[in-house]
RNA sequence: GUCCCAGUAGCUCAGCUGGAUAGAGCAACGGCCUUCUAAGCCGUAGGUCGCAGGUUCGAAUCCUGCCUGGGACGCCA
């Protein structure tokens, strides 16, 4: 438990602790205390609605109530400087400075770790993001599926959960066919035959590329081989090169996974065939039509689901309840998967297929990642300019940077549709909320830098006691709300609320530079003070910048 | 037709397990660099929180209906 979390328990239990030594409601009537951060100064540190929902009990005016339970309160146990009755009820506390300039204290302690909590309580957790058929390059809703679902790993890491992360490799079904024989026909028109690209074909260059590569290589060695064989072999090797594009790609964007899962190893493992034995002992499939059907309707699904079509060949659905049956048997209690929102109408049947296998649908937890539109000088951009093709995750990087990028697709609640304005994440200038937040970090960097050239030292045991201004209190009270801020992102499943925490330490960075001097010739303690200070912010927002993604440069 | 998401300042969005006067950024307007990085700060202006009911001490937040925009409704993946 953190320092902030110790001060609000202590509190909350005081209040509770005041109600019934109030005699305004017996013991197991009290509701649970309701504490908040007013968005009002004057409002103290924390206040409480407890007189007004305790009018029904007590039978008395909230404000009444509220004089009762205030003059029971021990101020003294509860770091408490003074209490205030407001409004309607509320009650109002203001703490002790020295309670509040500790944070300084556990930052220093903490450093790197400092944010961290056992929220999670170790519980093992996994996360399948991107998960893009391996038939070309990523686009920008995988862009963003790949930079919420990495940031929101660090956050439940972060939080005390132990997070594996996974990409669901498609490997099996039709459109790996469809990759090979498009290879198949680039490949032919690489040698100079006729050729004509499937119906619905991979048109991307990458394709082309590797065809060419195999025509170079190999020359006409599959024009008369086997049609069988050829295509087996141009399924392998395109398979190959494309996971290999998307790890570099990924990897480029800072996003990495602990296991790459291979859809194709179900079927050579048994595993299909075994979940459609466990389904049909359960009873929950029947034959139509000469196709086995899922009775998802049995469990909340609209209408019921085929597992296996009448030609014998298997739908998209049961390798999946195959996957996450195994998901499940690897150990993790808690599934998420991070989808596009073209996937949202399958929840139902896939939290149907876990609850069928006697899991509770609530242990899969689906996010769906909302459409990216790209806006250029107020136009909507559907094309890559250089290329043609629709913009994709590397022309996105290589336009704007892999700091922006990181930074924008976090920045927004995920289920909504995000427009993605190029000008502005391009923008070297105060308009961009990215540069804004590194150039806080930055400014304090070079303080530190004059601070060790000046011989000043600080740590943990610095005194820190002199922090009593207005934008010191401000900083301090943002920077104790760190390790919660991480734990409410990671129990909302929202990303952006980190980046909005981190914006929001660094607007009052910023307003705390232009407001205070950090070196006082004159103030030797004070000078330690405020160092100590703006290193706590500084390891703050690094750590916050870190989870997102985002590089915490030095200088600017 | 059924279901999901969204509708909050001119624009892009926070806030949504109910709380005090609804917040930020951009754009607009006005100030602040002989002083630790002006990629910054301070201030002004800007709102029937889509509409109508309901629940209650109290609703942007919860419930119902409706309107608008997007998406999903395959023996595709």
């Amino acid at each position: 438990m953190n320092q902030v979390q110790e001060i609000e328990q202590r509190l909350k239990e005081e209040i509770t602790r005041a109600v019934l030594e109030s005699g305004l409601a017996a013991e197991g009537e009290c509701p649970e205390v309701v504490l908040e951060t007013p968005k009002d100064k004057n409002h103290g540190d924390y206040a409480t609605n407890m007189a007004m929902q305790l009018t029904k009990i007590a039978k008395k005016p909230p404000r009444e109530i509220a004089e009762a339970i205030v003059a029971q309160i021990d101020q003294e146990s509860a770091s408490i400087a003074s209490i205030d009755i407001a409004g309607p009820g509320f009650i109002n506390f203001f703490l002790r400075n020295d309670s509040i300039t500790e944070v300084v204290k556990t930052v220093l302690e903490n450093g790197e770790a400092y944010g961290r909590s056992d929220y999670g309580g170790n519980h093992p957790i996994q996360v399948e993001f991107v998960s893009a058929n391996p038939t070309g390059n990523l686009h920008l809703g995988h862009a963003r599926g790949a930079a919420v679902g990495d940031t929101l790993c660090n956050i439940l890491d972060a939080a005390g959960y132990e997070v594996a992360r996974e990409y669901y490799i498609n490997d099996a079904g039709n459109q790996i066919d469809n990759l090979a024989v498009s290879i198949e026909a680039r490949y032919f028109q690489a040698l100079g035959y006729e050729a004509d690209m499937p119906e619905d074909g991979y048109l991307g260059e990458d394709i082309r590329g590797f065809a060419k590569e195999i025509a170079e290589t190999y020359n006409d060695r599959f024009v008369n081989a086997d049609e069988q064989e050829r295509r087996s072999f141009f399924r392998e090797y395109g398979l190959k090169r494309e996971l290999d594009q998307l790890k570099v790609d990924l990897e480029a964007f800072r996003v990495s996974f602990d296991n790459w899962f291979s859809e194709t190893s179900l079927y050579s493992d048994g595993k299909i065939d075994q979940i459609l034995d466990v389904l049909q002992e359960k009873g929950v499939t029947y034959e139509q039509d000469g196709a086995v059907w899922f009775r998802s309707t049995d469990y909340g699904d609209d209408k019921d689901r085929v597992l296996v079509k009448s030609d014998g060949s298997y739908t998209y659905l049961t390798p999946d309840i195959s996957y996450h049956q195994d998901k499940f048997r690897r150990g993790f209690k808690q599934l998420v998967n991070i989808w596009g929102a073209d996937h949202h109408g399958y929840i139902p049947r896939m939290k149907a297929a876990v609850e069928a296998l006697g899991y509770n649908p609530d242990q899969l937890d689906v996010q769906i990642i909302q459409m990216v539109n790209l806006f250029e000088n107020g136009e909507k951009v559907k094309m890559s300019k250089r290329t043609g093709n629709a913009v994709t995750m590397r022309d996105l990087m290589e336009e704007v940077g892999i700091d922006a990028t990181r930074y924008f697709f976090a920045m927004r609640s995920s289920d909504t549709h995000l427009d993605f304005d190029l000008d502005l994440a391009r923008a070297e200038s105060n308009e961009n909320p990215v540069y804004y937040v590194q150039y806080a970090h930055a400014r304090i960097c070079s303080m530190l830098r004059q601070a060790d050239e000046a011989g000043i030292n600080v740590d943990e045991t610095t005194d820190v006691s002199l922090l009593t201004s207005e934008k010191d209190v401000d900083l301090l009270k943002k920077m104790g709300m760190f390790p919660q801020a991480i734990a409410d992102a990671a129990e909302k499943m929202s990303p952006h609320r980190l980046t909005n925490y981190v914006y929001d330490l660094a607007q009052r960075l910023h307003s705390f530079y232009n407001a205070e001097k950090v070196f006082h010739k004159d103030n030797q303690q004070l000078t330690e003070a405020r160092v100590a200070l703006i290193k706590a912010v500084q390891l703050t927002l690094q750590n916050g910048l870190k989870m997102i993604g985002v590089s915490a440069p030095e200088r600017m």
